[in-house]
DNA sequence: TTCTAAAATTGAGTCAATTCTGTTTTTATG
DNA sequence: CATAAAAACAGAATTGACTCAATTTTAGAA
């Protein structure tokens, strides 16, 4: 019935991608040839892209993993924010960031940000897109759970807030992965004064 | 002296630029080969190279002459800037977006963008972070210009503002150029729905 | 169990960017 | 104005992502 085949196929697909990562990880993007993937996982060339349509799409399903992880850590923070308007966005802007180069190097997140510009109708474009999507969305709840929690005021433009919010930060963290040199705390410093701004002018 | 070599590299230069403009035009970026493109300029591949380090540092020359013309046109509205914080805003930006498709496509502005983070220690990585320096260090100029105006309050950050409101169009740029039907007056209102909760923060 | 159509796999072949090496042109010096 | 060193050029060779036609494997009907 839904046996063999469907198992093969998962099983491919982990094969792939782990030895992808690993790869990866190792060599770097540029570094890990599909040939050598490809031998690492016991496929040959034509099945990988039987899975994924290129190279940065094998990419793409790693990092979608990452912001999933992501998304997920973040839902504590809004469920049961700090009570105070900074500090609330302060921990789940600082929760993207700190998840961020667990699984993934700067190169990796590089490659994979040009590939979602690069070719946005692609399987991952379309899926890193939708994955932006949900972190401004996380943002927006907090607002919204802020202003229930009357912290906010309530004729703030809370999609509009969010945006701003997630456009900034995401700026600043393309910025981060291309300076090999920048370190996480300055970032979430220079973010941090950024958001005084708005935090000034929303709060009740 | 100086003479015929410098002479002729620049010439070089500039046959290479203007047939590469005419078939990223023509045929987009990727099918803009390098053979053709050494072939419209009665150059060698290798002399391509030897000017250029890959073929997106040619898009990268091309892009940089755009940005360079942006940030003139801007130099006038941060010198003579409407009376009226939401609209000097709009009006820089304006500029901005406005003139970004004159002479690039959304597919060549996706490549340059890619480029720019996938290699940003190469020569058009470099280029690129700086002049996106140069724009954020517009803004902050005419956010500058307004509070000597009197129009904005004197203890706002201007720095971190700068950036906030650079950073969020930016990314907004990047969202517009990936959608191909997406369309320049609808981003503009999004950016002015987005900036209007910056300007009612900040204005006196 | 046996057979057949559909699905999946394989790896040699294609294509285009980039590199490399030998040649030509320019410069500057005696 | 001859000439050696330096700079630039040409295009053939290399490399690696991706394709495709032939082959193998699976599902399920008889």
């Amino acid at each position: 019935m839904s046996g063999l085949r469907a198992r093969q196929k998962a099983d491919r697909h982990r094969r792939i991608i782990e030895a992808a990562a690993e790869l990866f990880r190792e060599a770097g993007y540029e570094g890990a040839k599909i040939e050598a993937i490809a031998a690492q996982a016991e496929v040959s060339v034509g099945t990988i892209y039987n899975y994924y349509e290129n190279k940065g799409d094998i990419l793409g399903a790693i990092v979608s993993l990452e912001v999933n992880e992501v998304l997920n850590a973040g839902r504590g923070v809004v469920a049961n924010p700090p009570a105070n308007v900074g500090d609330a966005l302060d921990t789940l802007l600082g929760i993207y960031i700190e998840h961020s180069l667990h699984y993934l190097s700067k190169e990796m997140w590089r490659q994979a940000m040009a590939i979602s510009t690069q070719l946005p109708d692609g399987p991952f474009g379309q899926a890193y897109t939708a994955l932006d999507r949900s972190l401004t969305e996380q943002i927006r709840a907090l607002i919204a759970r802020l202003q229930a929690l009357g912290l906010v005021k309530q004729d703030i433009d809370g999609q509009a807030l969010g945006e701003l919010i997630f456009n900034n930060m995401n700026m600043m963290f393309i910025e981060f992965v291309k300076r090999d040199e920048a370190r996480i705390p300055e970032l979430r410093t220079a973010i941090r004064r950024q958001n005084r701004i708005l935090v000034a002018a929303i709060g009740v």
